[in-house]
DNA sequence: AGCACGCCGACT
DNA sequence: GTCGGCGTGCTC
């Protein structure tokens, strides 16, 4: 427990106010008055316990202050959990900028920062108060004012030493024990704490060490001998010396060897309790970091070739006049070398390294190469870690003992405290957007404004820039940097448009394959050379359809068909996970023509066993990798040749690096370039061109298939002739036109609700009352969007652009929220949500 | 987000 | 007659 005892008489005087994020999706902060015995002792950033509604919280002080609140009465913090804070300056500083700029609560910033092993929950322990356990003693329940209810709890706590609440609240056979607690804490009888050594158990070993005085020649001598009529512990001791010699350096003594070495070596437990016993061994249990680096010591280095020698110096100079340099660079130009070389440069001057990846169970290739060069230093964070872990790896970076974490978004809310560089690899991917809860913050965009809260910069990698991102670079807001090299000897890969009209009309598809791929396939599995062959859609189909009456199975709670899956043999909701059996019969005629339209990984899948029988095949999409170990799997058995063919979803497209890949096939790809979105160009560049990078590397030149119907679709040659640049220009011609970003900002609102009617009534409403401020030219909609009922809600889109100069952004943003509110509050729009999306994906 | 209060259906 | 359904209103 916290000291309490140090305040002065001067501030015991004086009456403050803390201001206090709460975990809840509520706007502003919360009013709590300090007890006098609290004066002078929260700052900004440490965890108190307060009442909240009902029930306690944990929450996070933002400031202390002497300005009563005017509303409320404030109720008093309850007790202070941390003597330094949880939550850094420069992190309650990108809170709120956050929260401001994506519309969001400081309380949901909150939820989606801190992992939840810091904050209290129902483990949180109750103990009675010292003083009062005497007077409860000495006293009758009635004197000092107590219910039964409370009696009794106390009794339990006098006997107990502390219990849960979980466990009060099942003593006294009551859902809501947070009143009986209050009043308790208000009669000062109890004390609340949260046990964080309990919640968050750092992983211990136990270990034994030889007693210090058997450490020198002649004592341990002596020991021997003292031993010689005991054998088993005589083995020990001579186990120990021969792990750990006498002339090793006196802390190797100190930390010991595992007690499991022992028991392991079958000397018994009770032996080694003899030896304890008589002070011959101590025993003592030491941390063990829950990510015990495998490499240590060994910690290789990266060579650059001249060319990747150059792209850093220019980095490094660029860095001197911009904060944030924009590193263009090919696949196989070897940007992970880059990265490596400019980190360490980073690390040498003391400082923090950021290092983001847009999916990282998607990279273990990078993350095992940075664990190869950075050894301990280097923490690993992603959202899908327990909570343990992310608890170890939070304090790990308070603590300064990891000055390298490479992490998937959620790592921008870590605790660093002398950063000095963000590395943003794949900087265009849309996986750096949040969607699904707030915050829907781009953790691309908050990198730089991590960055400016320390000085530190930020270096943007991609082989194909997102246009805002390469626009900024133009622009001169951003350096620029291109490596468009392969490295070594490899050269980019050939890529050729297969027109599957042309085949259709001629007949010679074979399903979803052309003659073309199936012969540069076969051609490929003749020289034992593997291929990876791309289709974003996965299942069979995409949907089935009744051949009479034309009658399509649509999912029950979303407006989208079912996909139907071959090996579950079901159809599937993509969208809310809901399966019914496939009907043999059309639900509404009876026909029992049922035919399967479109086509996904699976489809391709069944069809290579027909069409190249003699492949061994292996799918990657989310219904193969499901299992943690499963997309390993996956890529150990293709690394290892055991498998031919690679057929995926876009998770073949990243971070697979195979050097026997020689040909891959893209699918279906006129799907994405019409997909209604003023983005589809973009990405289908950029996913094409990425899943392009996994042919021919080394020696080997590659060939890339594209199955098209429209093989004349600039889209297409930009990508065939590898040609960014070209991409670029027109495709920025065509943003500014239409007035998309990066010229404008955008805002989406999304208007949601079970009722399709207030749905559409409130998204126009909210629209109409936008209009009448903002101008029609800045407000679109509302439409419905492609998929207009997701999970039984109906939903309706409202767009705002704005520009991107010359608005108060800040000031707009607050009109918006405040008419969503407005919308919001109204009683006929009681069951409608509105949901704020700035710069959506 | 919780959690309680409050007003309408099927049960010991 | 109650138990319990989830609508809605509040939390410093």
């Amino acid at each position: 427990m916290l000291d309490f005892n140090q305040t002065t008489d001067f501030q015991e005087k004086e009456t403050f106010f803390a201001d206090v994020i709460l975990p809840v999706p509520i706007p502003g902060t919360f009013t709590y008055r300090l007890p006098f015995a609290l004066n002078g002792m929260p700052a900004a950033g440490m965890r108190v316990v307060v009442p909240f509604g009902k029930r306690v919280q944990t929450g996070i002080v933002l400031r202390i202050h002497q300005r009563p609140p005017e509303k409320h009465q404030a109720k008093y913090i309850l007790e202070l959990l941390d003597d330094k804070p949880t939550v850094n300056t420069q992190q309650l500083r990108l809170w709120e900028w956050a929260a401001d700029y994506y519309m969001c609560s400081l309380g949901e910033m909150m939820i989606a920062a801190l992992p939840s092993g810091l904050k209290i929950s129902s483990l949180s322990r109750i103990q009675i108060h010292p003083d009062f356990a005497l007077r409860l003693e000495e006293e009758t329940p009635e004197a000092l004012g107590l219910n039964d209810k409370e009696t009794r709890l106390l009794q339990a706590l006098h006997q107990n030493d502390n219990l849960t609440f979980s466990e009060a609240a099942e003593i006294l056979d009551l859902q809501n024990i947070y009143t009986i607690l209050k009043s308790l804490i208000a009669k000062q009888a109890i004390i609340i704490f949260e046990e964080i050594q309990e919640k968050y158990k750092p992983k211990t070993l136990k270990k034994l060490r030889l007693a210090a005085q058997f450490l020198t020649a002649e004592t341990l001598a002596d020991l021997l001998q003292d031993l010689d009529k005991r054998p088993k512990q005589q083995e020990a001791v001579l186990k120990y010396i021969s792990a750990l010699p006498l002339h090793l350096s006196p802390e190797a003594h100190r930390n010991g060897l595992p007690k499991s070495i022992f028991t392991e070596a079958g000397i018994s437990d009770s032996a080694l309790k003899t030896l304890l016993k008589n002070g011959i061994f101590e025993e003592f249990s030491a941390i063990v970091p829950r990510f015990a680096d495998q490499d240590t010591g060994v910690l290789a280095t990266v060579t650059l070739s001249p060319t990747q020698a150059k792209a850093c110096a220019d980095i490094e100079q660029l860095f001197t006049q911009k904060d944030t340099v924009l590193l263009h660079g090919i696949t196989g130009s070897g940007k992970t070398e880059m990265y490596i070389h400019l980190i360490s440069r980073v690390l040498e001057s003391g400082s923090q390294v950021l290092f983001l990846l847009p999916e990282i169970a998607l990279t273990a290739q990078i993350v095992e190469r940075l664990r190869k060069v950075f050894g301990k230093q280097l923490g690993v964070y992603h959202s899908k870690f327990s909570d343990n872990e992310r608890v170890e790896i939070w304090k790990g970076v308070a603590e300064g003992r990891f000055s390298v974490v490479v992490g998937a978004r959620s790592a921008v809310w870590l605790p660093f405290s002398h950063l000095g560089l963000v590395v943003v690899d794949e900087e265009h991917e849309g996986a750096y957007k949040q969607f699904e809860p707030a915050p829907r913050y781009n953790a691309r965009d908050l990198s730089m404004v991590l960055a400016s809260l320390f000085r530190a910069k930020v270096l943007l990698g991609s082989a194909t820039p997102s246009l805002e991102s390469y626009y900024l670079a133009k622009q001169g807001r951003y350096g620029l940097v291109e490596a468009l090299q392969r490295y070594g000897s490899a050269s980019l890969p050939e890529i050729r448009m297969v027109d599957t009209r042309l085949e259709k009309k001629q007949k010679t598809m074979k399903g979803t394959f052309s003659s073309v791929m199936l012969q540069e396939m076969q051609r490929s599995l003749d020289k034992h050379e593997q291929i990876i062959l791309f289709q974003n859609r996965r299942g069979y189909a995409p949907h089935l359809s009744c051949d009479d009456c034309g009658t399509i199975p649509q999912c029950t709670n979303c407006s989208v068909s079912l996909t139907y899956h071959l090996y579950s043999k079901e159809l599937r909701c993509h969208y809310c996970g809901y399966r019914e059996d496939p009907p043999t019969n059309c639900r509404v005629c009876g026909s029992d023509q049922i035919k399967h339209v479109g086509f996904g990984t699976e489809k391709i899948e069944d069809e290579l066993n027909l069409y190249l029988p003699t492949a061994v095949v292996q799918r990657m999409d989310l219904d193969t990798t499901r299992t943690r170990t499963g997309h390993q799997d996956i890529i150990r058995d293709f690394a290892d040749k055991k498998t031919d063919v690679l057929v995926g979803t876009q998770m073949v497209s990243k971070g697979l690096d195979f050097d026997n890949v020689r040909l891959v096939g893209v699918f279906d790809v006129d799907r994405m370039l019409y997909f209604p979105d003023f983005r589809s160009h973009e990405r289908t560049f950029q996913l094409v061109t990425q899943v392009s990078g996994r042919a021919g590397r080394r020696e080997t030149v590659g060939l890339v298939l594209i199955q098209t119907g429209n093989p004349q679709h600039p889209i297409l040659q930009h990508i065939a002739e590898h040609d960014y640049h070209t991409f670029y220009q027109n495709e920025i011609v065509e943003r500014e036109r239409y007035g998309y970003p990066p010229f404008t900002r955008m805002i989406r609102l999304t208007s949601k609700s079970e009722d399709l009617q207030l749905c559409v009534a409130a998204a126009h409403d909210l629209a109409e009352k936008l209009r009448r401020t903002l101008g029609a030219a800045r407000v679109l909609g509302p439409e419905a969007p492609v998929i207009e009922k997701i999970r039984n809600q109906y939903l309706r889109e409202v767009w705002i652009k704005l520009e991107r100069e010359g608005i108060n952004l800040r000031q707009t943003k607050t009109f918006i929220a405040q008419t969503a509110t407005e919308i919001e509050k109204q009683s006929k729009y009681k069951s409608v949500r509105i949901i704020a999306d700035v710069d959506p994906a």
